[in-house]
DNA sequence: GCGCGCTTGACACTCGGTGACAGGTAGGGC
DNA sequence: GCCCTACCTGTCACCGAGTGTCAAGCGCGC
Protein backbone atom coordinates (compact mmCIF):
# COMPACT_ATOMS: atom_id res chain seq x y z
CA UNK A 1 0.00 0.00 0.00
CA UNK A 2 2.25 2.44 1.07
CA UNK A 3 6.10 2.10 -0.35
CA UNK A 4 9.04 3.63 1.15
CA UNK A 5 11.87 4.35 -0.98
CA UNK A 6 14.35 4.11 1.86
CA UNK A 7 14.27 0.69 2.59
CA UNK A 8 16.56 -2.68 2.61
CA UNK A 9 16.00 -5.08 -0.56
CA UNK A 10 14.46 -7.50 1.24
CA UNK A 11 11.75 -5.30 2.83
CA UNK A 12 10.97 -3.97 -0.53
CA UNK A 13 10.39 -7.18 -1.68
CA UNK A 14 8.34 -8.05 1.32
CA UNK A 15 6.12 -5.10 0.31
CA UNK A 16 5.93 -6.11 -2.79
CA UNK A 17 4.72 -9.40 -2.36
CA UNK A 18 2.01 -8.28 0.10
CA UNK A 19 0.80 -5.24 -2.24
CA UNK A 20 0.25 -8.28 -4.78
CA UNK A 21 -1.63 -10.27 -1.69
CA UNK A 22 -4.36 -7.29 -0.16
CA UNK A 23 -5.17 -6.05 -4.30
CA UNK A 24 -5.99 -9.65 -5.02
CA UNK A 25 -7.85 -9.91 -1.76
CA UNK A 26 -9.75 -6.51 -1.91
CA UNK A 27 -10.75 -7.11 -5.78
CA UNK A 28 -12.29 -10.71 -4.92
CA UNK A 29 -13.55 -9.66 -1.39
CA UNK A 30 -15.71 -6.49 -2.73
CA UNK A 31 -16.72 -8.46 -5.63
CA UNK A 32 -18.23 -11.35 -4.10
CA UNK A 33 -18.46 -10.52 -0.59
CA UNK A 34 -15.93 -11.60 2.22
CA UNK A 35 -18.19 -14.91 3.32
CA UNK A 36 -17.76 -15.99 -0.34
CA UNK A 37 -14.33 -15.82 -0.64
CA UNK A 38 -12.13 -18.39 0.77
CA UNK A 39 -8.32 -17.40 1.75
CA UNK A 40 -7.07 -20.37 -0.54
CA UNK A 41 -8.98 -18.52 -3.56
CA UNK A 42 -6.88 -15.07 -2.73
CA UNK A 43 -3.78 -16.95 -2.50
CA UNK A 44 -4.17 -18.36 -5.89
CA UNK A 45 -5.66 -15.42 -7.34
CA UNK A 46 -1.94 -13.57 -6.33
CA UNK A 47 0.02 -16.75 -7.83
CA UNK A 48 0.76 -18.41 -4.43
CA UNK A 49 -0.34 -20.38 -1.53
CA UNK A 50 -2.60 -20.29 1.43
CA UNK A 51 0.24 -21.06 3.84
CA UNK A 52 1.99 -18.10 2.24
CA UNK A 53 -0.87 -15.71 3.06
CA UNK A 54 -0.77 -15.96 6.50
CA UNK A 55 2.97 -15.49 6.89
CA UNK A 56 1.88 -11.63 5.46
CA UNK A 57 -1.32 -11.53 7.24
CA UNK A 58 -2.66 -12.88 10.53
CA UNK A 59 -5.88 -13.45 9.56
CA UNK A 60 -8.35 -12.91 6.45
CA UNK A 61 -9.64 -10.08 8.32
CA UNK A 62 -6.49 -8.75 8.69
CA UNK A 63 -5.97 -7.97 4.65
CA UNK A 64 -8.44 -5.71 5.20
CA UNK A 65 -7.82 -4.11 7.87
CA UNK A 66 -4.27 -3.92 8.55
CA UNK A 67 -3.78 -0.54 7.09
CA UNK A 68 -5.93 0.93 10.30
CA UNK A 69 -2.29 -0.02 12.01
CA UNK A 70 -0.53 2.87 10.97
CA UNK A 71 -3.54 4.62 10.90
CA UNK A 72 -3.99 4.65 14.55
CA UNK A 73 0.04 5.41 14.83
CA UNK A 74 -0.12 8.58 12.64
CA UNK A 75 -3.32 9.81 15.05
CA UNK A 76 -1.10 8.61 18.10
CA UNK A 77 1.92 11.02 16.54
CA UNK A 78 -0.43 14.00 15.85
CA UNK A 79 -2.23 14.05 19.43
CA UNK A 80 1.60 14.01 20.83
CA UNK A 81 2.92 16.77 18.34
CA UNK A 82 0.18 18.96 18.89
CA UNK A 83 1.16 22.24 21.01
CA UNK A 84 0.27 21.84 25.11
CA UNK A 85 -1.21 25.30 24.88
CA UNK A 86 -4.34 23.54 22.63
CA UNK A 87 -8.11 22.67 23.95
CA UNK A 88 -8.61 19.19 23.71
CA UNK A 89 -11.16 20.25 21.27
CA UNK A 90 -8.98 21.65 18.98
CA UNK A 91 -6.00 18.81 19.65
CA UNK A 92 -8.27 15.99 18.84
CA UNK A 93 -10.15 17.46 15.98
CA UNK A 94 -6.71 17.71 14.30
CA UNK A 95 -5.96 14.28 15.21
CA UNK A 96 -9.23 13.01 13.81
CA UNK A 97 -8.48 14.99 10.69
CA UNK A 98 -5.29 13.15 9.80
CA UNK A 99 -7.28 9.97 9.42
CA UNK A 100 -9.93 11.39 7.32
CA UNK A 101 -7.48 13.12 5.08
CA UNK A 102 -6.02 9.52 4.53
CA UNK A 103 -9.59 8.48 3.31
CA UNK A 104 -10.02 11.75 1.60
CA UNK A 105 -6.84 11.48 -0.24
CA UNK A 106 -7.36 7.80 -1.83
CA UNK A 107 -11.36 8.72 -2.00
CA UNK A 108 -11.81 6.15 -4.42
CA UNK A 109 -9.76 2.90 -2.81
CA UNK A 110 -10.88 3.94 0.71
CA UNK A 111 -14.53 4.13 0.07
CA UNK A 112 -14.17 0.61 -1.24
CA UNK A 113 -12.55 -0.49 1.42
CA UNK A 114 -14.65 1.62 4.37
CA UNK A 115 -18.05 0.07 2.56
CA UNK A 116 -16.65 -3.74 2.76
CA UNK A 117 -15.95 -2.64 6.23
CA UNK A 118 -18.80 -1.56 7.48
CA UNK A 119 -20.69 -3.63 5.43
CA UNK A 120 -19.26 -6.93 6.96
CA UNK A 121 -20.00 -7.97 10.77
CA UNK A 122 -16.30 -9.88 11.10
CA UNK A 123 -14.73 -6.86 9.59
CA UNK A 124 -16.70 -4.40 11.48
CA UNK A 125 -15.82 -5.95 14.61
CA UNK A 126 -11.92 -5.83 13.87
CA UNK A 127 -12.21 -2.29 13.15
CA UNK A 128 -13.73 -1.34 16.57
CA UNK A 129 -11.37 -3.49 17.95
CA UNK A 130 -8.63 -1.39 16.56
CA UNK A 131 -10.58 1.29 17.44
CA UNK A 132 -10.78 0.41 21.12
CA UNK A 133 -7.16 0.44 21.25
CA UNK A 134 -6.82 3.79 19.58
CA UNK A 135 -8.94 5.09 22.78
CA UNK A 136 -6.42 3.89 25.03
CA UNK A 137 -3.73 5.48 23.57
CA UNK A 138 -4.98 8.85 22.66
CA UNK A 139 -6.70 8.67 26.38
CA UNK A 140 -3.21 7.96 27.52
CA UNK A 141 -1.95 10.70 25.68
CA UNK A 142 -4.25 13.05 26.77
CA UNK A 143 -3.97 12.22 30.43
CA UNK A 144 -0.40 13.20 30.05
CA UNK A 145 -1.49 16.44 27.96
CA UNK A 146 -3.54 17.70 30.90
CA UNK A 147 -1.14 16.64 33.55
CA UNK A 148 -3.07 14.57 35.50
CA UNK A 149 -2.39 11.19 36.53
CA UNK A 150 -3.64 8.57 34.51
CA UNK A 151 -5.51 6.92 37.97
CA UNK A 152 -8.95 7.01 37.52
CA UNK A 153 -9.19 9.20 34.54
CA UNK A 154 -13.01 9.10 32.89
CA UNK A 155 -12.45 12.22 31.34
CA UNK A 156 -9.33 11.43 29.44
CA UNK A 157 -11.11 8.45 28.21
CA UNK A 158 -14.47 10.13 27.37
CA UNK A 159 -12.91 12.51 25.07
CA UNK A 160 -11.10 9.91 23.41
CA UNK A 161 -13.77 8.21 23.15
CA UNK A 162 -16.10 11.14 21.61
CA UNK A 163 -13.75 11.75 19.25
CA UNK A 164 -13.34 8.57 18.27
CA UNK A 165 -17.44 8.22 17.51
CA UNK A 166 -17.28 11.67 15.77
CA UNK A 167 -14.71 9.80 13.39
CA UNK A 168 -17.20 6.55 13.40
CA UNK A 169 -19.99 8.73 12.49
CA UNK A 170 -18.48 10.79 9.67
CA UNK A 171 -17.43 7.39 8.28
CA UNK A 172 -20.99 6.10 8.57
CA UNK A 173 -22.44 8.90 6.68
CA UNK A 174 -19.88 9.38 4.01
CA UNK A 175 -19.93 5.68 3.25
CA UNK A 176 -23.65 5.62 3.31
CA UNK A 177 -23.81 7.82 1.32
CA UNK A 178 -21.41 6.78 -1.88
CA UNK A 179 -19.05 9.53 -1.34
CA UNK A 180 -21.17 12.35 -2.21
CA UNK A 181 -20.94 13.97 1.55
CA UNK A 182 -17.59 15.91 2.45
CA UNK A 183 -15.36 13.95 5.06
CA UNK A 184 -13.77 17.18 6.27
CA UNK A 185 -17.24 19.07 6.48
CA UNK A 186 -19.11 16.47 8.23
CA UNK A 187 -15.66 15.82 11.06
CA UNK A 188 -15.95 19.99 11.36
CA UNK A 189 -19.93 19.72 12.36
CA UNK A 190 -19.59 16.93 14.35
CA UNK A 191 -16.97 18.79 16.56
CA UNK A 192 -18.60 22.03 16.48
CA UNK A 193 -21.07 19.65 18.95
CA UNK A 194 -18.93 17.62 20.97
CA UNK A 195 -16.43 20.26 21.24
CA UNK A 196 -18.10 21.73 24.64
CA UNK A 197 -17.76 18.45 26.07
CA UNK A 198 -14.44 17.51 25.36
CA UNK A 199 -12.95 21.53 26.89
CA UNK A 200 -15.23 20.46 29.86
CA UNK A 201 -12.98 20.69 33.09
CA UNK A 202 -12.24 17.36 34.34
CA UNK A 203 -14.79 16.57 37.35
CA UNK B 1 -30.08 -16.81 32.81
CA UNK B 2 -33.30 -15.10 32.98
CA UNK B 3 -36.21 -17.87 33.76
CA UNK B 4 -40.48 -16.52 32.60
CA UNK B 5 -42.72 -18.34 34.47
CA UNK B 6 -45.83 -17.90 31.94
CA UNK B 7 -43.87 -19.80 29.40
CA UNK B 8 -44.46 -23.48 27.36
CA UNK B 9 -42.87 -26.64 28.41
CA UNK B 10 -40.80 -26.85 25.48
CA UNK B 11 -39.71 -23.06 26.15
CA UNK B 12 -38.59 -23.72 29.60
CA UNK B 13 -37.01 -27.32 28.72
CA UNK B 14 -34.58 -25.04 25.90
CA UNK B 15 -34.08 -22.63 28.78
CA UNK B 16 -32.80 -25.09 30.86
CA UNK B 17 -30.63 -26.57 28.78
CA UNK B 18 -29.13 -23.30 27.65
CA UNK B 19 -28.74 -22.25 31.22
CA UNK B 20 -26.91 -25.35 31.67
CA UNK B 21 -24.76 -24.66 28.29
CA UNK B 22 -24.08 -21.34 29.76
CA UNK B 23 -23.03 -22.00 33.34
CA UNK B 24 -20.60 -24.82 32.04
CA UNK B 25 -18.93 -22.00 29.82
CA UNK B 26 -18.72 -19.13 31.89
CA UNK B 27 -17.06 -21.65 34.68
CA UNK B 28 -14.68 -22.90 32.42
CA UNK B 29 -13.97 -19.44 30.35
CA UNK B 30 -13.40 -17.62 33.02
CA UNK B 31 -11.09 -20.36 34.80
CA UNK B 32 -8.89 -21.41 31.80
CA UNK B 33 -9.49 -18.12 29.35
CA UNK B 34 -11.30 -18.20 26.35
CA UNK B 35 -8.66 -19.66 24.08
CA UNK B 36 -8.09 -22.34 26.02
CA UNK B 37 -11.27 -24.19 26.21
CA UNK B 38 -12.73 -25.79 22.79
CA UNK B 39 -16.35 -25.93 22.58
CA UNK B 40 -15.99 -29.92 22.89
CA UNK B 41 -15.16 -29.16 26.18
CA UNK B 42 -17.63 -26.74 27.45
CA UNK B 43 -20.79 -29.23 25.71
CA UNK B 44 -18.82 -32.27 27.44
CA UNK B 45 -18.65 -30.48 30.50
CA UNK B 46 -22.75 -29.85 30.12
CA UNK B 47 -23.08 -33.33 29.36
CA UNK B 48 -23.89 -33.25 25.76
CA UNK B 49 -22.22 -32.46 21.84
CA UNK B 50 -21.03 -29.87 19.92
CA UNK B 51 -23.41 -30.52 17.73
CA UNK B 52 -25.85 -29.49 20.27
CA UNK B 53 -23.81 -26.69 21.54
CA UNK B 54 -24.07 -25.01 18.81
CA UNK B 55 -27.89 -25.58 18.18
CA UNK B 56 -28.03 -23.00 21.15
CA UNK B 57 -25.79 -20.52 20.37
CA UNK B 58 -24.00 -19.06 17.11
CA UNK B 59 -20.52 -19.50 18.42
CA UNK B 60 -18.52 -19.72 20.89
CA UNK B 61 -18.30 -15.96 21.42
CA UNK B 62 -22.28 -16.02 21.59
CA UNK B 63 -22.35 -17.67 24.87
CA UNK B 64 -20.83 -15.20 26.72
CA UNK B 65 -22.24 -12.07 24.66
CA UNK B 66 -25.93 -13.49 23.88
CA UNK B 67 -27.23 -11.45 26.64
CA UNK B 68 -26.56 -8.32 25.65
CA UNK B 69 -28.95 -8.90 22.99
CA UNK B 70 -32.05 -8.06 25.78
CA UNK B 71 -29.91 -6.00 27.18
CA UNK B 72 -29.81 -4.05 24.10
CA UNK B 73 -33.60 -4.50 23.38
CA UNK B 74 -34.22 -3.05 27.08
CA UNK B 75 -32.32 0.22 26.64
CA UNK B 76 -34.11 0.48 23.66
CA UNK B 77 -37.42 0.29 25.01
CA UNK B 78 -36.63 2.64 28.04
CA UNK B 79 -35.24 5.55 25.52
CA UNK B 80 -38.69 4.55 24.01
CA UNK B 81 -40.53 5.07 27.22
CA UNK B 82 -38.85 8.14 28.06
CA UNK B 83 -40.95 11.34 27.91
CA UNK B 84 -41.02 13.76 24.74
CA UNK B 85 -40.30 16.79 27.07
CA UNK B 86 -36.91 14.96 28.54
CA UNK B 87 -33.81 16.18 27.60
CA UNK B 88 -31.41 14.11 25.40
CA UNK B 89 -28.90 13.90 28.21
CA UNK B 90 -31.52 12.80 30.80
CA UNK B 91 -33.14 10.70 29.12
CA UNK B 92 -30.26 9.10 27.43
CA UNK B 93 -28.80 8.74 31.12
CA UNK B 94 -31.97 7.02 32.06
CA UNK B 95 -31.52 4.93 29.15
CA UNK B 96 -27.63 3.64 29.66
CA UNK B 97 -28.36 3.29 33.82
CA UNK B 98 -30.90 0.31 32.74
CA UNK B 99 -28.06 -1.55 31.52
CA UNK B 100 -25.87 -0.19 34.49
CA UNK B 101 -28.15 -1.12 36.90
CA UNK B 102 -28.74 -4.41 35.39
CA UNK B 103 -24.66 -5.38 36.18
CA UNK B 104 -24.97 -3.99 39.59
CA UNK B 105 -27.68 -5.92 40.06
CA UNK B 106 -25.55 -9.44 39.93
CA UNK B 107 -22.39 -7.42 40.96
CA UNK B 108 -20.39 -10.51 40.81
CA UNK B 109 -21.26 -12.48 38.15
CA UNK B 110 -21.40 -9.83 35.66
CA UNK B 111 -18.17 -8.44 36.84
CA UNK B 112 -16.67 -11.60 35.84
CA UNK B 113 -18.35 -11.39 32.53
CA UNK B 114 -17.49 -8.15 31.88
CA UNK B 115 -13.90 -8.69 33.09
CA UNK B 116 -13.76 -11.98 30.39
CA UNK B 117 -15.01 -9.95 27.33
CA UNK B 118 -12.94 -7.01 28.43
CA UNK B 119 -9.82 -8.64 28.21
CA UNK B 120 -10.45 -11.31 25.65
CA UNK B 121 -10.34 -9.94 21.55
CA UNK B 122 -12.39 -11.84 20.34
CA UNK B 123 -15.19 -11.18 22.66
CA UNK B 124 -14.12 -7.42 23.18
CA UNK B 125 -14.85 -6.99 19.00
CA UNK B 126 -18.10 -8.72 19.66
CA UNK B 127 -19.22 -6.91 22.31
CA UNK B 128 -18.06 -3.11 20.07
CA UNK B 129 -19.86 -5.23 17.21
CA UNK B 130 -23.86 -5.52 19.36
CA UNK B 131 -22.75 -2.03 20.62
CA UNK B 132 -22.52 -0.57 17.51
CA UNK B 133 -26.07 -2.09 16.56
CA UNK B 134 -27.30 -0.16 19.54
CA UNK B 135 -25.98 2.49 18.58
CA UNK B 136 -27.85 2.73 14.69
CA UNK B 137 -31.22 1.71 16.86
CA UNK B 138 -30.70 4.65 19.95
CA UNK B 139 -29.80 6.95 17.39
CA UNK B 140 -33.07 6.12 15.08
CA UNK B 141 -35.36 6.38 18.61
CA UNK B 142 -33.44 10.28 19.42
CA UNK B 143 -33.87 10.94 15.50
CA UNK B 144 -37.73 10.43 15.91
CA UNK B 145 -37.73 12.09 19.47
CA UNK B 146 -36.18 15.38 18.02
CA UNK B 147 -38.64 14.79 15.15
CA UNK B 148 -35.97 15.69 12.90
CA UNK B 149 -35.91 13.30 9.61
CA UNK B 150 -33.95 10.18 9.61
CA UNK B 151 -32.17 11.31 6.63
CA UNK B 152 -28.44 12.99 7.65
CA UNK B 153 -28.44 12.58 11.29
CA UNK B 154 -25.42 13.41 12.13
CA UNK B 155 -26.45 14.72 15.64
CA UNK B 156 -28.80 11.93 16.84
CA UNK B 157 -25.61 9.28 15.74
CA UNK B 158 -23.32 10.72 17.87
CA UNK B 159 -25.41 11.65 20.97
CA UNK B 160 -25.71 7.52 20.58
CA UNK B 161 -22.34 7.13 20.12
CA UNK B 162 -21.41 9.62 22.82
CA UNK B 163 -23.55 7.68 25.45
CA UNK B 164 -22.40 4.08 24.78
CA UNK B 165 -18.94 5.58 24.73
CA UNK B 166 -20.25 6.82 28.25
CA UNK B 167 -21.33 3.28 29.08
CA UNK B 168 -18.07 1.73 27.63
CA UNK B 169 -15.97 3.43 29.99
CA UNK B 170 -18.05 2.95 32.75
CA UNK B 171 -17.20 -0.36 32.53
CA UNK B 172 -13.70 -0.58 32.14
CA UNK B 173 -13.28 1.95 35.19
CA UNK B 174 -15.60 -1.10 37.10
CA UNK B 175 -13.47 -3.83 35.63
CA UNK B 176 -10.20 -2.66 36.09
CA UNK B 177 -10.88 -1.06 39.43
CA UNK B 178 -12.30 -4.82 39.90
CA UNK B 179 -15.61 -3.66 41.24
CA UNK B 180 -14.39 -1.04 43.56
CA UNK B 181 -15.42 2.00 42.09
CA UNK B 182 -19.29 2.27 42.16
CA UNK B 183 -20.75 2.50 38.39
CA UNK B 184 -23.48 4.38 39.38
CA UNK B 185 -21.69 7.44 40.19
CA UNK B 186 -19.15 6.85 37.34
CA UNK B 187 -22.22 6.96 35.37
CA UNK B 188 -23.27 10.41 36.48
CA UNK B 189 -19.71 11.77 36.21
CA UNK B 190 -19.63 10.38 32.54
CA UNK B 191 -22.78 12.58 31.97
CA UNK B 192 -21.64 15.23 33.52
CA UNK B 193 -19.15 15.57 31.00
CA UNK B 194 -21.29 15.00 28.34
CA UNK B 195 -24.20 16.40 28.73
CA UNK B 196 -23.97 19.86 27.04
CA UNK B 197 -22.86 18.21 23.70
CA UNK B 198 -25.99 15.53 23.99
CA UNK B 199 -28.06 18.59 24.43
CA UNK B 200 -26.77 21.11 22.16
CA UNK B 201 -29.29 22.01 19.17
CA UNK B 202 -28.28 19.82 15.94
CA UNK B 203 -26.26 21.37 13.51
C1' DG C 1 -50.10 -49.48 20.74
C1' DC C 2 -49.15 -46.32 16.86
C1' DG C 3 -47.66 -42.53 14.41
C1' DC C 4 -45.97 -37.70 14.79
C1' DG C 5 -42.81 -34.04 15.79
C1' DC C 6 -39.06 -32.36 18.26
C1' DT C 7 -34.50 -32.96 20.14
C1' DT C 8 -30.22 -35.20 20.20
C1' DG C 9 -25.84 -37.57 18.85
C1' DA C 10 -22.84 -39.30 15.32
C1' DC C 11 -20.50 -38.58 11.21
C1' DA C 12 -18.52 -36.22 7.49
C1' DC C 13 -17.14 -32.09 5.60
C1' DT C 14 -15.47 -27.08 4.80
C1' DC C 15 -12.64 -23.46 6.08
C1' DG C 16 -9.50 -20.59 9.02
C1' DG C 17 -5.21 -21.02 11.07
C1' DT C 18 -0.58 -23.31 12.66
C1' DG C 19 3.56 -26.31 13.06
C1' DA C 20 7.05 -29.05 10.81
C1' DC C 21 9.72 -30.28 7.08
C1' DA C 22 11.79 -30.05 2.55
C1' DG C 23 13.34 -27.66 -1.49
C1' DG C 24 14.91 -23.44 -3.96
C1' DT C 25 17.32 -19.31 -4.46
C1' DA C 26 20.30 -15.20 -3.52
C1' DG C 27 24.44 -13.62 -1.50
C1' DG C 28 29.05 -13.87 0.78
C1' DG C 29 33.54 -15.98 1.78
C1' DC C 30 36.96 -18.84 -0.01
C1' DG D 1 33.51 -21.85 -9.47
C1' DC D 2 32.04 -23.75 -4.97
C1' DC D 3 30.03 -24.13 -0.67
C1' DC D 4 27.62 -22.43 3.24
C1' DT D 5 24.14 -19.74 5.20
C1' DA D 6 19.90 -17.39 5.52
C1' DC D 7 15.55 -16.61 3.90
C1' DC D 8 11.37 -17.58 1.44
C1' DT D 9 8.22 -20.79 -0.33
C1' DG D 10 5.13 -24.91 -0.99
C1' DT D 11 3.40 -29.30 0.89
C1' DC D 12 1.49 -31.95 4.28
C1' DA D 13 -0.58 -32.96 8.50
C1' DC D 14 -3.06 -31.26 11.97
C1' DC D 15 -6.48 -28.65 15.25
C1' DG D 16 -10.68 -26.20 16.21
C1' DA D 17 -14.92 -23.64 14.76
C1' DG D 18 -19.01 -24.25 12.45
C1' DT D 19 -22.62 -26.74 9.31
C1' DG D 20 -25.50 -30.30 6.80
C1' DT D 21 -27.39 -34.78 7.01
C1' DC D 22 -29.25 -38.77 8.83
C1' DA D 23 -30.86 -41.95 12.06
C1' DA D 24 -32.23 -42.95 16.69
C1' DG D 25 -34.72 -41.57 21.08
C1' DC D 26 -38.57 -39.70 23.45
C1' DG D 27 -42.89 -37.34 24.74
C1' DC D 28 -47.58 -36.75 23.19
C1' DG D 29 -52.10 -37.07 21.04
C1' DC D 30 -55.03 -40.52 18.90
Amino acid sequence: MTTRPEASLAQRKRQLVSDELSQAALNLLAQKGFDAVTVDEIAAAAGMSKRTFFRYFASKEDVVVQFLGEMGAGMRAELAGRPAEESPSVALRHTVWVSIDACAGHAEQALRVVQLILGTPALHARFLERQAQWRDELAAELADRLGLGSATGLHPRLAAGMALTAFDVVLQLWSASDGAEDPAELTDRAFATIAPALDALPA
